[in-house]
DNA sequence: AATGAATGAGCATTCATTCAT
DNA sequence: AATGAATGAATGCTCATTCAT
């Protein structure tokens, strides 16, 4: 009856079939006490150390109330990712999706998404955390990375084509393990809390980035930087 | 201690004072059957789901057994991610550590890295999933991955002085961003598993690797390689 | 925590923040079921012989309703032994604290002491048992026993001011002897099962009492007591 | 196969077959160097809190060689008290048992007493805490103070036979209780820590010892001593 | 005699989830 | 909807004692 282990639980993957929704205002209330202490939460102890009481506590709701809007921890978790989400949904979607020019578009992705996960340092550490060991949260992760690695594969073969990214890469491969150097640089650097400068890791890792693709340097723009710059 | 509780104790950094090594042979050879066992157990179930009574039933020694060699689940562990990374050591320190060019010492460097995280996939999985909750693994992977980075930016600084990597870098932020898209693109491919061929792989990342520095491709070697030689 | 550990734990004297009394009824009836059990179990096996299922069980609730209401043994335990502190002071405040003559006032205190005792001398030992080994405890015994030598020291001072008690002897001194008198007789006839006759253990008790301090016998009530009055 | 907790052992007070004496002269050193570290281990841990593998350690001898010279934790703790009653009785030994007049018989015998306590004050507190709970030293205990109790018994029933002593007490109850006000004021001052000076409890409690029993007071030797003399 | 490894029963404690009110 | 009490399975860890060398 008891079902204490974190991990088991997540490896129960079946109901995409949430909780209802409240539909009273008052409901629709505690609900998002619920979200908002959950995160809280989440943030301060991460995933394991988080339990239903102390989130009903923050919320200031009794502990059974926990129950009337989510089935589990998992539950809220996700209710916290999705939520996440939607705000960086809303922040980047202000972004052109198409600028310009190559160099200009991948300066701006990668400033948006670093200020993103520096936005959401505390919570994107509880996602890797529970990517980890959660089935559930492992492929809401993959759907998202795939997302988004689709979106740059077919932007470096449009510029393949247009000659101006290098045509001896191949843009999966490229995307992926550009992607991944975006990602880990942001987790090394926002959760790890390794030293850097945040304006001088956009401008380096944008000038890989390209470079790696074989996308020209501008001309004239470039700094005299010298080595030890970080924070 | 319950499992809810393993990253409280988790947090509890103390004693580097390990449980003594044992004396006598059988006591040797006893130890040496519950790291054996540790590491197949923590590999089939992650680490929360490991338990002391898995992992003494596995050694087939009896359950206070355990405890004559370790304290607690967290230091075999340890031991367990000591042996890996000795075991990595060893391969790595038959590669010769400077090569005649850079492009082909960077080649072997990362089919190094990602052969060995191969061989280790399963294992790695669980030290990325400790070392989200745990501070005593989050640091021994920081150890790793600091001397590492520095390795690659003094190397990248060598090659700068020698003019064979572009000025405009600075070498920390090159190396440690070159080193997250080594490292992250090997726990995608291998432990996401998300689809790929090793040998493609070594290749496109050895070539982002080294465009992103600046050094110039071999006129020759470029193989028309086309889109989507994904496994 | 095993059994062998408990006077560790006792060594951790913090919480001085108990659990949370109860808010509905139904919790303040579970949380006495289980003091009540609590002290049956502690009377019949002692303390360290006492485990949480015993008394779970003999409360008829389940094993985990225990935590709802107490954190751990110590805790029940310290609950018990407060409920025979307000008991005794129950009785005790009865008795009117000033009597007419020192040796009548001195009489009817030990008497009182005496079958306050009686009625509690199982958990008594239980109570002797724990101070030995709890700091805690060991503290709570302190300052009843200091509360008790004050009130006695105080008494004898003023009788040596009125003349009635002489006056070589130090209050403190006296009163700490003479109720280390009471107190261990009463732990020995009552706990440890001496053989003894309440009633001539009162009267003997009194006259040694009065005659240490030098307050003068009544001239008539002797009575011809001769020796082995035992029971 | 276990046989963990103390206690229960305890309970069972079987074989007065003790262990055999060690016949080589390096058994003996052994076993002495046994002896001498649990009653230190003892005297630091108290009596749960000491476990076979510190004792071990102290002594510098194999785990598995204590077994060879005691069979339990009992055993040697019942070693340790033979011991410090051994080395009382050389002491007290020295003492004429019937001095030239009762008080300062009293006085001598009170002075013995709180003296040989105080040097034994660490490993008297672990007496009383086993004998709380093992039947086996409870006995072992009650037989001394038997042996004590009937020895003033005797001796106030002589001094009442003589006319020294007031006819109107009971020499049992007498006994007994100006027994257990002598040692347990030793308990509370030496044990418990509460604050005295040696001289004036030796003093005072021979005072009121006397004075108890009806013994004349010395016409001269009365000091002028005021309240207040603690340390 | 000495050594040190092997054994396993025993128990406290946690906390996700259910349920009665 | 809200409350908070009730449930009990799960598991880490201890350590006295035994055993093989």
């Amino acid at each position: 009856m008891s079902e204490q282990r974190s991990r088991a639980s997540a490896t129960n993957q079946a109901s995409p079939l949430a909780t209802p929704l409240p539909v009273t205002a008052r409901g629709m209330r505690t609900r998002a006490k619920l979200v908002k202490a959950a995160r809280g939460e989440f943030e301060r102890n991460g995933y394991l150390d988080t339990n239903i009481g102390g989130i009903a506590r923050r919320a200031r709701v009794a502990y059974g109330s926990f129950y009337t809007y989510f089935a589990s921890k998992e539950e809220i978790f996700e209710e916290v990712v999705k939520e996440v989400r939607d705000e960086g949904r809303a922040t980047s979607s202000t972004e052109p999706l198409v600028g310009p020019d190559p160099r200009s578009r991948i300066a701006r992705a990668n400033a948006a998404y670093l200020r993103a996960y520096q936005a959401n340092a505390a919570i994107m550490a509880v996602i890797e955390e529970v990517a980890t060991f959660s089935p559930r949260l492992a492929e809401i992760r993959r759907e998202a990375r795939h997302f988004w690695v689709e979106r740059n594969r077919t932007a470096i073969a449009r510029w393949q084509a247009e000659g101006i990214v290098r045509a001896d890469l191949d843009p999966y491969y490229a995307a992926s393990a550009l992607g991944s150097m975006i990602d880990r640089s942001a987790y090394v650097w926002f959760v790890l809390k390794e030293p850097f400068d945040i304006d001088i890791a956009i401008e380096q890792l944008t000038s890989l980035y390209c470079a790696a693709l074989g996308i020209d340097a501008p001309a004239t723009e470039v700094p005299i930087t010298r080595r030890s710059r970080r924070a």
